[in-house]
Parts: structure tokens; C-alpha cells; sequence
DNA sequence: ACAACGTACAACCATCTGGTTGTATGTTGG
DNA sequence: CCAACATACAACCAGATGGTTGTACGTTGT
């Protein structure tokens, strides 16, 4: 993985790992917010809410757009599906350790595909 | 969402945050490495990997098994996919904007359904 | 015109974070 | 038995983080 996509999933899980940040990206994933009206909704001050927001800014979660005096927030979808992606990523790692393991399961019992079809304690890899 | 739903999402997205945490959890979602494995693949002290490690296994991302003198490592995929589908909530947040867009626009033009098919510059919700 | 509003940013502060070294304790191989 | 190994954890430190207040500046409504 290149080294600024390492940039960018730090700028990412970090902006996501405030729940107030959580809350804001919520709120202008739903529809444009302006800032001010988004600090509204915390009890905390206008400046730090505006902090939050540039960190998801930042962190290309998040756009804003000048109408007036206000700036107007709206999250992008993009982004968020990009982080997702970088889980399932994930996911498809421990799949390939199922794999291997019954790779190698095969390796010491090559003889029959169809017995024991019970008992399966460990997940579905295809499952989801 | 409950307050310790967000107390877990913190933890989640914290222990993400960090590059050196996001590789230790590839390899163990791979498959399974004691702590000193781990530490030898990296730049720092085994501390400092031991306490990476700390921070996953805090996150419910990691769970570790011992055997002998050893501490087996091994990712949990199960919480890799409680992480994705907080993203896809969010995702699902966004396309609630565009329904809402949708009504918006059909309240102003309640005549066809059919007509500009083309020209469609907004992603298609219901892809991917 | 001007007061109120919305935004931006700097300075400051307590706490958290990611690294270090050092020490203690259990495990294993020869 | 005991030296080497693997882990755990405490103490410490520099820098980042999340909050505060204060100041400055453009925009808007009356």
C-alpha cells in the first residue's frame, strides 16, 4: 500500500474516533449543515465544534461550501465508502487464513470431500 | 446508539488510527503471531509493539491465547465487521438525504416519472 | 450605518498518545 | 540448574489532542 494511503487511513480512523465527529458526519451525511447551526447541537463551544470540523475536512470526509457568511458542511459518501473498503480489505486477509487452513487440512486428510458436514464450529467465510 | 455502543466505536476507531496497529491487525487477521513475532517486524521497541498489541486486544479487535511462554495474537474478524457496518450505517444515512431530495423534487414536478433518464451527475444509491 | 451574526484562527491548558528504558516474573532448552 | 527467551508493566518524556477564551473580519437585516 503506498505510503500517502497510509497518510490518508490515519486522517481517516482519526477524524472517526470522536464520537462528536461520529455525530457531525452523521448529521451532514443526512443533508448540508452550517457550522454554526451544528454547534448548536453540542454543549461545548462554537470554536471547538468548528475544530471537529475541520479535522473531518481534513480528512476528506466532509466538504464545505461559502453561501454568505455561513459554510455550509456536507459529507461525503465517497470517502466513507473508501473506509469501508479499507475493512473489507481486512476481512479478505482472514478469509485467505481460512484458505490456507484448509489447504493444509487437505494436505494431511486427502482422501474424502463429502463426511463431516456437522459440527462446523468455526464461521462461514462466504457467509455476510 | 447505546453509550457504550460509542465508548466501543471509540476504542474501534482509535486502535485503527494508527499504521503500526493497522499492520499488526493484518497479520494476526492472517493468521496467528506471538507478540515477539510481531515485534521483530518492526522499527521499535518490543515494548512499544506489546503495547500496540494491548491497545487492540482493548478494542475487542485482537484476542490473544497463551501457550508456554509465548502469547499467541489473532485477529477477530467479527469485530473487522462491526466496525464496516457502523461505515454502511453511515452510508445509509447519506442515501436517506437523497430520498428525501427525491420527494423533494417530486413535489415540485409531480407530473412524469419517465423522462431524463441521462445526465444523471449524482452517484446511483443503490450501486456498489 | 451599525449591531448582530457566522466564521476563522491564535494562544493557552490539561490530558492523552506513542515512544523509550528498566525491572520483574514465568518458561524452556541444554 | 540456569542462561536465554517471552511477556508484562511501571516510570518517564516529547508531542498531539480536545477543549477553552479572545480577537479579527466579512455578511446581513433593520
Amino acid at each position: 500500500m503506498s505510503e500517502t494511503e497510509e497518510d490518508r487511513a490515519d486522517a481517516w480512523f482519526h477524524a472517526l474516533s470522536d464520537r462528536t465527529r461520529r455525530d457531525i458526519l452523521r448529521r451532514v451525511l443526512s443533508g448540508e449543515h452550517s457550522v454554526s447551526a451544528l454547534a448548536r447541537s453540542y454543549d461545548m463551544s462554537f470554536a471547538a465544534v468548528q475544530k471537529h470540523v475541520a479535522v473531518l475536512e481534513r480528512a476528506g470526509l466532509l466538504t464545505k461550501r461559502r453561501q454568505g457568511r455561513e459554510a455550509l458542511a456536507s459529507g461525503d459518501v465517497e470517502a466513507v465508502r473508501s473506509v469501508g473498503a479499507m475493512l473489507t480489505d481486512l476481512e479478505d486477509l482472514w478469509r485467505g487464513r481460512i484458505s490456507r487452513m484448509d489447504e493444509l487440512f487437505a494436505e494431511h486428510q486427502p482422501q474424502d470431500h463429502e463426511q463431516d458436514q456437522e459440527h462446523d464450529d468455526r464461521p462461514d467465510p462466504t457467509d455476510r
